[in-house]
DNA sequence: TATTGTTATACTCTATAACTATA
DNA sequence: TATAGTTATAGAGTATAACAATA
């Protein structure tokens, strides 16, 4: 990430060091690079990942739905459950005409579970190095940080 | 970004609560939508904005080692400079054959201090509500997970 | 041989608009 | 009139490979 050219040239004076967002980023950067790396023997993407996840927390749930609480459109949401499907992980049922409730197949809950195992060691390795009253403060103050104060 | 049907649904159970990665990307894409927004009117993207800074902070940078700095790839940087320079807010001039030390113009230095104010104010929008001590452990402990422990 | 900067290009992610069918 | 799901498409951002010129 840094090379030893940087450090030499700028990390004296890095304009960005005071900056949380900044750091925000780079760190997103790495846990995305990370978990992609991670899930890709699964055959998934992060956003696949998320989708199994929140699935099997809420068997039933509609497309629309699960879309708006992972932060993914409605548009975009189509090919990636139409993927799933198309692999046997997922399957729909209408709960009414327009409405599909998603729920996981037997080797949807197998893979589920393979997922969640990585994205748990996936934490471990990056976040093992905290304390876990740091991991669960960090959290509570980034979680207050993007969906409003309390 | 939360709604009420995801409230009702699946807050309760929501899978990704206790992960400190999705909390780390939602914030971050917070602050990128805010950074984004806010800069627009100097006509500026973020990665726009952190070249100026940087060259700000150490005029004379090369192009490739700038771009090693900010994480981004050599291919992807001439484009950027190109429209920096078009504009007349970068200088540039060899250092030798191939190397290309970077500069401010004057027009470069006063937009840089419109981002450098601008970015200082979405900073105190997004993170005021942190105390100073809160804040820079936070930066302590984001840079140390981001670029390695100490 | 390795590095700088460039060009061309491809891939992923995300965004919008328009359409249908249902409520 | 509003919503669910779909289709098509466009725009970022980021990735690789190959090239010429230089160290």
């Amino acid at each position: 990430m840094l090379t030893k050219r940087y450090k030499r040239s700028m990390a004296a004076t890095d304009p960005f060091a005071g900056l949380l967002g900044y750091h925000v980023r780079r760190l997103s950067f790495v846990v995305m690079s990370d978990l992609t790396e991670s899930l890709a023997p699964l055959g998934l993407k992060p956003a696949d990942a998320s989708i199994l996840l929140a699935i099997s927390e809420v068997p039933g749930v509609t497309q629309s739905d699960l879309g708006r609480a992972l932060g993914i459109r409605r548009a975009n949401m189509t090919p990636l459950i139409a993927a799933l499907m198309a692999r046997g992980l997922v399957e729909r049922e209408p709960v009414d005409g327009r409405s599909q409730a998603l729920r996981l197949s037997r080797a949807g809950r197998r893979t589920c579970r393979a997922a969640h195992q990585i994205v748990k060691d996936h934490e471990a390795r990056l976040f093992g190095s905290l304390p876990e009253a740091a991991r669960e403060r960090l959290i509570a103050q980034l979680r207050a940080l993007w969906c409003g104060a309390p």
